[in-house]
DNA sequence: ATAGGGTTAG
């Protein structure tokens, strides 16, 4: 059985105790409960470096889930630490040159930063890691990529993805060039996107359904004359590699014809949908008969609505919405309104465009009183009806 | 998983 003795000069000044702890070899363990005790009870805040080295010290005992804890904590004070801040203070704790144990504590940061909805900062911390010469994860990676994503840097995504490919260090994945494709599609840079999908081919990663479904739907997204032609192009690619049309696949191409004003070839996706023995979901539904309300084909829509429940798929909060603008259009304005209350009944909250469909439904049928009452109980939420259009 | 895991449709 080992002891281990640890001489602690009589002090109260925290920092020099914990540097005392750190100097004596003492258990990572013991430094971190004489941390997190000190840091409760004397309300003290050690510095930068003193952090960074106790979270070296956890990286190298293998205390992930201690370091999650603390980087969190530093990451939501931003004013105390800026991440240039934190690089130093790690270069300055480690005498010798940084090693893995610091990539992966500056890994960790950057999830810390994801988690913590900063992706521009984790964004920064990418730039760093590479000036530092330390690697990150794929995984690390892949969340900050589509953090950014969400929040539409795709500036950000484009510069990382550049420099990653360049440099050749971090091996991207299926996931990694899924998440990017998405970015420039979302941007309406569909030949970018393209040229993403070469690249993982090059490095022997094949796209799956994924890929091409973000592509398809960023060409039915985008584009004027003749997208759902290029969409069509990037199916029958996909088709002739192995991968059939999916769920998603079906509903993207359904939504895109329904935009696109081509009813009829929506339908005729959905049939084909149905041969291939891939069923029709909530999406599907909304996005039908969505479309065939917007061009006047009320009967059609509500025998889909119909076909819907009978199917077994109980109506979200979109399809409600659909069905509800259909009952108006066709001044059906009863229908509407039970259906308003049902999913309100449901525990539904409808959004102020449902508001706007029914109180112009119910102008249009001349029940002015029903109309004010839709309009007081949106004022009592303290929403406000915009336009009403049918 | 040495911690941790990310992507597409109304």
């Amino acid at each position: 059985m080992v002891t281990t003795e640890i001489h602690l000069e009589t002090t109260t000044n925290p920092t020099t105790v914990l540097q005392q702890l750190f100097n004596s070899g003492a258990d990572t363990d013991l430094v971190l409960s004489y941390f997190d005790w000190s840091t409760r009870e004397c309300k003290i805040t050690y510095t930068l470096e003193l952090t960074c080295r106790l979270l070296h010290s956890l990286a190298a005992a293998k205390m992930y889930w201690n370091i999650k804890n603390l980087l969190n904590g530093l990451v939501k004070d931003e004013s105390f630490c800026s991440v240039s801040s934190i690089f130093r203070a790690f270069s300055s704790c480690s005498g010798d040159r940084l090693c893995d144990d610091h990539s992966r504590v500056i890994d960790m940061l950057v999830a810390a930063y994801v988690r913590n909805k900063k992706p521009h900062l984790g964004f920064e911390a990418f730039k760093r890691a590479d000036d530092y010469g330390l690697k990150l994860s794929v995984v690390s990676c892949n969340q900050l990529l589509n953090s950014l994503v969400k929040e539409s840097e795709i500036e950000s995504v484009e510069y990382m993805y550049k420099e990653i490919m360049r440099k050749r260090k971090i091996e991207l994945n299926l996931v990694s060039f899924n998440i990017v494709i998405h970015g420039l599609c979302k941007v309406g840079k569909l030949n970018e996107a393209s040229d993403v999908i070469e690249d993982m081919k090059s490095v022997g990663v094949s796209p799956d359904a994924i890929t091409y479904n973000t592509l398809i739907d960023g060409h039915c997204k985008k584009g004027k004359t003749g997208k759902l032609y290029r969409a069509d192009a990037i199916l029958k690619d996909m088709v002739e590699s192995g991968i059939p049309a999916d769920e998603f696949t079906f509903n993207i191409l359904i939504d895109g014809f329904c935009k696109d004003g081509n009813i009829l070839a929506a339908l005729k996706v959905f049939d084909e949908m149905q041969t291939q023995g891939v069923k029709a979901s909530l999406i599907t539904y909304s996005s039908l008969i969505h479309g065939l309300c917007t061009y006047g084909k009320l009967d059609e829509a509500i025998a889909l609505s119909d076909q819907m429940m009978c199917s077994g798929l109980k109506p979200d909060i979109f399809t409600y919405s659909a069905i509800i603008k259909v009952f108006c259009k066709k001044k059906m304005v009863d229908k509407a309104r039970e259906l308003f209350d049902d999913l309100v009944k449901k525990g539904m909250v409808p959004t102020t465009l449902m508001y706007n469909t029914m109180i112009g439904g119910l102008y249009s049928k001349g029940d002015t009183e029903g109309a004010k009452r839709l309009k007081n109980e949106l004022a009592n939420k303290g929403m406000k009806i915009d336009n009403i259009s049918l």
